[in-house]
DNA sequence: CTAAAAACCTAGTAAATTACTTGGTTTTTT
DNA sequence: AAAAAACCAAGTAATTTACTAGGTTTTTAG
């Protein structure tokens, strides 16, 4: 399946996007600092949000990237569609040819739970992200977001 | 995410068994056979399938394995968990300590997808499957299953 | 107007994982 | 006794992933 780190990095440096973003454009050695991720590992990253549309880019000094939408409007489906290409969990990427051109015995299977994995996260925003409520809403403790934001 | 080819394999061997087990045993030779996956990795797999109490081994000629269990009690969850060792979406493994020691800021988003891909897995049976009803019952037609089945 | 900060780009590489191979042994049936 | 099967351990090829190296271009601040 295409759920990978490269996801989860994509998604959490959208969320630093958010969160220190307001004002100005946040450059890609301050996320990597923050979330200790590899600036250039970020770079190839922020490539693909951009053509994905997700953030609009600010060259020169001062620069960096800004959220393309804002937090209502981008959902962590987006973010993972636009740098791992898809939330897939079928062998054949859908094709259905995954067995001598046929679909396989489990082909449905796998459809539908990409579809349900698609669905789950299309339902979820930067916003959301931001005012903690992750899928079920996961309790998440006042000061442990304080200590995630002020970082 | 422990979501990956093998899971596939695992599933569509099981599969495979819940169809043509039956009355005998079926040999992993028959499953290579007909799915498709090299005989060495299914040993492999079945080695953990049998240990996770899914099947039942019958060694000797015209031995092979058995479902441990009727197709209504084995679950597709169930069969994951016993290959992969996991269906964890999160980077700690839900252990909390994504970041610096804590939970890291998307650990809860990935916590709840992971419980979500868990519970919908956790629904569908071998018998579902069978029957054509894995997860929201995407349409097959009869003369596909057939056609998989008759194989 | 120039130095520096940033995005932007390409190619390569190390590490990890995955799927598979090889070459056995043990058990049990015919 | 031969053969069919499970069972086992170690190694390997292929793929993917995360990251590095080494640039260029753009734009701002001084």
């Amino acid at each position: 399946m295409k759920l990978t780190t490269r996801g989860r990095y994509a998604v959490t440096a959208m969320l630093d996007l958010a969160i220190h973003g307001e004002n100005r454009p946040v450059s890609l050695a301050d996320i990597s600092g923050r979330q200790e991720i590899s600036l250039s590992y970020l770079e190839q990253l922020f490539a693909k949000l951009r053509r994905g549309a997700l953030v609009d880019s600010v060259r020169g000094p001062g620069g960096g990237y800004r959220l393309a939408h804002n937090r209502e409007a981008i959902f962590v489906a987006q973010i993972i569609d636009a740098v791992d290409e898809s939330v897939d969990v079928t062998n054949c990427q859908g094709k259905g040819n995954c067995h001598h051109g046929e679909v396989c015995l489990t082909h449905h299977l796998w459809q539908d739970l990409s579809d349900q994995i698609h669905d789950f996260l299309s339902g979820i925003s930067l916003a959301d992200l931001v005012n903690n409520r992750g899928g079920k809403g996961a309790a998440r403790s006042a000061d442990t977001v304080q200590k995630l934001i002020l970082q």
